[in-house]
DNA sequence: GTAAACCTTCACGTCGACGTTCAGGCAAGC
DNA sequence: GCTTGCCTGAACGTCGACGTGAAGGTTTAC
């Protein structure tokens, strides 16, 4: 198959394959005519890099999948260097949200400060939410776009 | 006080404090000879914009909280305005939380699946990691940078 | 008197994974 | 024979947010 077809059928362009392939990830055969030349094999790779990359892997990442499909495996995840990249990107994802939740705390700790700040600034401002009072039901109150 | 010195004190640069007035977020009034002059109030403003950087806002974020300060109030944060941003970024981030927990849940899927096929793979391989078997303590195996 | 600090404006850099466009030129299919 | 697809390759744009750098000039401080 060409690498117009390749393209459709993995839903991609073909600026993006030659450009995969300018990074050393793709290869292609060639054609009698120098056009570049793909099979099932390819695409199987090539849709490996499409499923790491929505993970949010990076491009450069999914070079030991790729590697290990082109090795003849069944999947590419199943080599050494593959595994240790899962690893990797789990433990920074692990980290990434203990951060988050860090902040995420900290963030709503804030925000409760505030709100009784603000409800203690005016006296006659809003009651503070700490206990169901009698205003209406618990939609929100901001519809700040 | 002068630029240099708020910098200093703040633990940031002149440049990024011209920035910031550039982009109308710091105000400074003006000395005779044409130097900018700042007291304590923007030192309070510029904090709370470091603050609230910290934790992930963009910059054009921060700005009902320093207008909330400017204002008079005696902290950035009990505006209605800014009470906003912190719950739609309360609400932003769960979102994102809530993908980067399924994210996790998919790639330990992944991984966990990955190892039993790379065992079952080579029959004299590696055990896979059920069980705890006579190889060497839980260190990590791979060291790839 | 000289070095440091300040002033202005414009433009450039960072990062990744492409997209876009240009220019020229061959191949394929109908 | 004409459109569409393919080739090389180069070079620049995109996106977003946040600055950074340079150039060229004035003021202050020691």
């Amino acid at each position: 198959m060409r690498i117009g077809e390749l393209a459709k059928r993995a839903g991609t362009t073909t600026r993006t394959l030659r450009y995969y392939e300018s990074r050393g990830l793709l290869r292609a055969r060639r054609a009698a005519n120098g056009y570049r030349s793909y099979d099932e094999d390819d695409l199987r790779q090539l849709r490996q890099i499409q499923t790491l990359r929505d993970f949010g892997f990076e491009l450069e990442e999914t070079r030991p999948f790729v590697d290990c499909l082109r090795s003849g495996e069944p999947a590419g995840d199943v080599c050494p260097a593959s595994l240790a990249v899962y690893r990797r990107k789990l433990a920074e994802l692990d980290d990434y949200l203990g951060q988050l939740t860090a902040l995420r705390a900290t963030l709503g700790t804030q925000l409760a400060a505030a709100e009784l700040a603000a409800g203690a600034r005016v006296p006659g401002g809003p009651a503070p939410r700490c206990e169901l009072t009698h205003h209406d039901h618990d939609h929100d109150e901001e519809h700040l776009s």
